[in-house]
Parts: C-alpha cells; structure tokens; sequence
DNA sequence: TCGTTTTGCGCATACGTGTGCACAAATGGA
DNA sequence: TCCATTTGTGCACACGTATGCGCAAAACGA
C-alpha cells in the first residue's frame, strides 16, 4: 500500500520536531532560513504536502466551497461556473460541486456537503428549496442566487431584474405589430422563473397586451422544441417568449423545420441568458442578456467579505440589457 | 458566531459518551435500540451531523473524487460530467471540481486537491502533463481518460478508438467525389488530438489520399468560425474533419455565411464527439460519436473496483460509431 | 444462588496538523 | 563577564470522530 508520507516522517528525517516542518509551511517568521531550506527540499524530495484534512479540522477553515445547480450540461451554468470556478481557484479554494437534476434528495446532497464543513456555499439551483438550504449551510452564511428576496443577516442574495430589457423588447415587437404573444416557462415551480415571466407580462400590460398562451418547458432544447410544435399549432401567435436561450433556439427549429413559419417575420423568437451559443451565427437570437462575468465577481466579493470576515449580508441586484439578433 | 455543535455536545445532551454517539451515527450493532433513537431524535433537533473532515482524518476515506477537466463551459465536457457526478452522487461521493482552462500552473491545482486525501482521481484533461497526473495522484490510482496507454500498476486508462468509424466516414465522402480534405485541430499539442487526426489520416491513406491543409483551432465555435475562413479562401478544399462538434458548427457557419458555400454539396463537415448540440435539427452534423453515458459507466466501474479493495490496473478502449447527419 | 454468556457503554487512543507557551541558544550592549 | 533581548525550536494540547478493549449490568441456564 502506497501511504502517503505524514509531517511527523520529515520531522524524523530532518532532525527536527513536526512543529517545526509545520511552521516551515505555514510561513511562519519564527524560523531560520537555513531550516526552512532544508525542510523543503526534504519535503520535495518524498514529495511531501500538509495534509489540508487535518489542517482543515485544525483550523476550522476547509477552503471549500460548496457550489449547488441543476446541471451543468446546461450551458448557461457551464459558462457561470467556468469562470466562478476560475476565480475559486486563484484564491486557493476548491468548489464542490453538487448537482441536482436527477437527484430526488437534495436536502440530502445538501447535507453530505455540508458535512465537509465548507467555508462558502453559492446556490444556484432552483430545484431545492429556499428554507432548506439556508438552514443547512447556515454556518457558511449561503449566497443565494435569483432566489426570492428575504432579510436574513446570515444570508447574501443576488438578485436579478430584466423588467427594463422586457419592456424594450415588447416594445419593439408590438412597435412591429406583434399582439399575440406566449410564454414558454423553464421550470414553471422556481421563483427566478415567475419572475422573468412577470417581467415580460408587465410590459406587455404598458401596451394593454396579455399572454394569449403559455405552455411549460423545462430548459431544455427538445422541450423547447416539443411545446412550440403544439403553440403554435393550436394557437395563433407571433411573438415567443422563452425561459432560457436554449429552449428558444428549440422554438425556432420547430417553427421554421416543422412547421414552415419564418422567423422573425411570421414569428418573433426572445431567449433568456444571453449564452454563448445564442450568439452564434447560426443563431443569432434576441435576447435577455446578463454580463455573466461581473455576475459571477458579484459572487467572488460575497466570499472575499466574508473570508476577510466582514459581519453582515448583502443583495446586489444585476440587470438584463437586451441582446438584439436576428430573430426579434 | 454560529459554531457547529458536535458529538461531544450531543453526548452531554444525551447522558452518554461521544463514542455512542459515533455508534449511532455508523451503525453499530453493538448500541441499544432505545439509545439510538434517543440519540437521533435529540441529533435532529439540533440538527447535528457528523464531521466529514474528522470522519476522514480519522478513517483515511475522505469519499472526495478529484475531476480535473479543461474548461465545462465546453459541452462535451458538460455532459459527460454531469452524468459523472449524478453517478457519483448516488454512492455517496462528492466531486470536487478542477478546471485546467485558464490556470497556468496546472500542477499546483491538482497538489491542492491531491492535499485533500481525494480517494479518487478522473483526469479528462488534456492540459496536464500525463506524468504529473499519475505522480500527484499515484496514491489515489489515477484514472486517465484519453491519454497514450502506459503500464503502471497504479493507474487505470480509459482509450477511445475511432479509426473504424473514421474509415467509414472517409469511404462515404470519397465515394462522393471528395479528394481534398482538411483538418482542423483542437489543442495540437495532445495525445489525443494527435490520435484523432491520425485516425482519418490512416482512413484517407486506403484511398491513397492525404490531407491537404490543416489548421490549428482550441476546441471553441470562434476558434473553428476563424480558421475555416482562412482555410476556405486559401486553399481549395471539399471537406473539412473537425478535432471536435463545436468547431465544426463554427466551420458550417464561416463556410455558409461568410463564404457562401453549399453543406454539404460544396462542402463536408465532419465533427467529433456526438454532443447533444451536434444533433440538434439546426445543425444535424455528421459526426463520431460515442455512447457517453457507456463512456462514464466504465469510469464509475474503475472506482467500484477502487472502492472494493480490487488491485491492479485496468484498460478499456470505447469505439466511436458514426452517426449520420446532413453535413456529409 | 452462582457462574457463564451476552449486551451496552465508557475510556483511552489514534488520525495529521496548528499554535501558545516555555525554554535554550545566540546575540548585543555595557 | 554578566545581564537583557532576540531568535529558533520543542512540548503539549486541541480540532471531532472511530474503535479496540475493558467492565458493569443484564440475561440465562442449572
């Protein structure tokens, strides 16, 4: 068996105390450089690294930090956590990530995080519950991400708020003459998804316009494929709102492929995200778009505050500006 | 300050040792019915959990799995991950996460996880030094996924084989008039981005063909947009194999829309990994693509084994199949 | 009633590191 | 040379849990 070589056995080999290769890692002043020195290339030699499991039950502090979504072949949380988690690391913090499509407990995922003691926990999933999860990383004064605004001074919030980037866009389509319009929900239980629909129905109400149809999605692009094939079949309409960018590049494949309309003249197309792949070419698509990475440094300041150990919460709200492509 | 409450606390509470309490928790038979449920009822209460990280230190099983990946924002890395962790996740496994994609000194990222007595390693990325990998980890018995097949007792391979496919797709677009093929690379400098090309270019060779051109893309629809232009304008081309879906989608669109070419009647587009987005109706690519959920279930079973005690090594090679799109 | 076995639980120790305190050695000043 | 100060290191304990061993109480048979 390979056993991994502990701080006591390069004390051994150095003549030294295990105190001493303790303080030759930790950069403590109070040791000679000749000492250090040797440490070190003992410690390289066999190569040796501290143990961050006993340093972690040690010093209260593990450096992890617990990122919970729904799935990251999802592409607008791949792109979120690929550079939250670029950040993480520059600071020496590693994330843990849990996932929580396909798994029914996720109280329980919750759980088994939170036992690692991690020191941070972002939430981004809107698949668990609120109260849940504040309760269960209470020690970790969770960030909770587009969740339902609640004063809570354990918890930080980030909010988002598209009601401006709605109320241009409708303005333009009905400018365009559009007046039937329908929404195509994500995950029509979460409170982020009540939300950007109530952006899109309070700026159509300006125009003393409502939903003519609603059909629910869930993110995905077969369901946004799926749902628009039987909207726009039983309803007329010509203008689709879409929960995320995703499920609109669906809409649009079943709209121009299956069933013949043009977009955006017979059919006006408006995602949500902003994602990259809403930007390509082939896409092109109108749409709600974030600034994904002052979003996420948003994030990174939740966590530098409170490693600096600044007492109290915070809510930043981030607002949507209107992406325009080619298919509203 | 919101201190955890231990199993210390939760003794006093119930008038009993903390070693009863730790019965309770793993399920020791040894311990009264009474007691254990006493005991849970006043855990729950306080909502007490057992400490993971002392639960490690002490039992030299951290059930910690470092995923060191290129970047997840990329969705073939997407999806196989997300399948991953959901597998993980069901035995009580929590991942912690690497991105290679934008930290230089990848070394010290896998020192950093390798510190937390991760019991398992997965190495997708081909940004790391295959020695450093199998070094840092060698305690965890590595598993290399795509890396050139080496014997060492210690690690387990996961090998991927499209030359078959590959053949067939060549034969396909050969038979179709096609002679003058190009290759598009992802990150030149890896084993299996080498081996990807070599697979068509041994394909092409039973036509007593090669490649007229290639270029150097980093796996990204820009990367693939880009070099197409070049590649399209500077030389006379009929067919263009791609290191990976994305870029080939960046390839359809420079070819279609910024020079004007017909896919794939002036042009065959062929990608490689069969992500989702491959097969979306929009873009319909000809690609090799592979079982990715067989893919990941061959790596849940290298840890299965690693989890059981099994020793010794173990190589498995997965084919790529063709699957048959509208780009050639 | 006594001896034997079973059951339930506490004590002590280990896991690998960090750190306050004490102390020896080295340094400096007079 | 002697005392005061600085510097370098070791000792002991703490972090929260798991577990072998021992022991008391209970259960059981005769």
């Amino acid at each position: 068996m390979n056993k991994r070589i502990t701080s006591k056995e390069i004390a051994k080999l150095a003549g030294v105390s295990s105190s001493t290769i303790s303080r030759a890692f930790s950069g403590d002043a109070r040791i000679s450089d000749r000492t250090r020195k040797r440490i070190m290339s003992i410690a390289d030699e066999h190569d040796y690294r501290p143990n961050a499991i006993a340093r972690s039950l040690n010093s209260q502090r593990s450096q992890l930090v617990a990122l919970v979504v729904n799935s990251i072949e999802n592409p607008c949380e791949g792109q979120q956590l690929q550079y939250l988690v670029q950040r993480l690391q520059e600071r020496e913090l590693l994330p843990i990530l849990l996932c929580c499509a396909g798994y029914d407990d996720r109280a329980h995922l919750m759980r088994m995080a939170s036992a690692y003691q991690v020191d941070h926990a972002v939430i981004f999933s809107d698949m668990v519950s609120m109260a849940d999860a504040v309760q269960i990383f209470r020690t970790a004064r969770p960030i909770m991400v587009s969740f339902e605004p609640i004063s809570d001074p354990n918890i930080s919030q980030l909010i988002v708020d598209g009601s401006k980037a709605a109320a241009e866009v409708v303005a333009k389509a009905v400018s365009s003459g559009r007046s039937r319009f329908a929404y195509l929900t994500g995950r029509n239980s979460s409170w982020i998804d009540k939300q950007r629909k109530s952006w899109f129905a309070d700026a159509l109400a300006q125009h003393g316009l409502s939903f003519v149809a609603e059909s629910h999605g869930d993110y995905s692009y077969e369901s946004g494929f799926k749902e628009a094939v039987v909207l726009l079949r039983r309803s007329s309409i010509d203008a689709v709102v879409c929960g995320n960018d995703v499920m609109a590049i669906g809409v649009r494949d079943a709209a121009t492929r299956v069933l013949g309309r043009k977009v955006p003249e017979d059919l006006a197309i408006i995602g949500q995200d902003g994602v990259n792949l809403a930007m390509w070419e082939c896409n092109d698509l109108t749409t709600l778009a974030l600034d994904i990475n002052a979003y996420m440094d948003t994030i990174v300041g939740f966590i530098e505050d409170q490693v600096l150990g600044k007492d109290g919460t915070a809510t930043v709200t981030h607002e949507y500006t209107v992406r325009w492509g080619s298919t509203c």
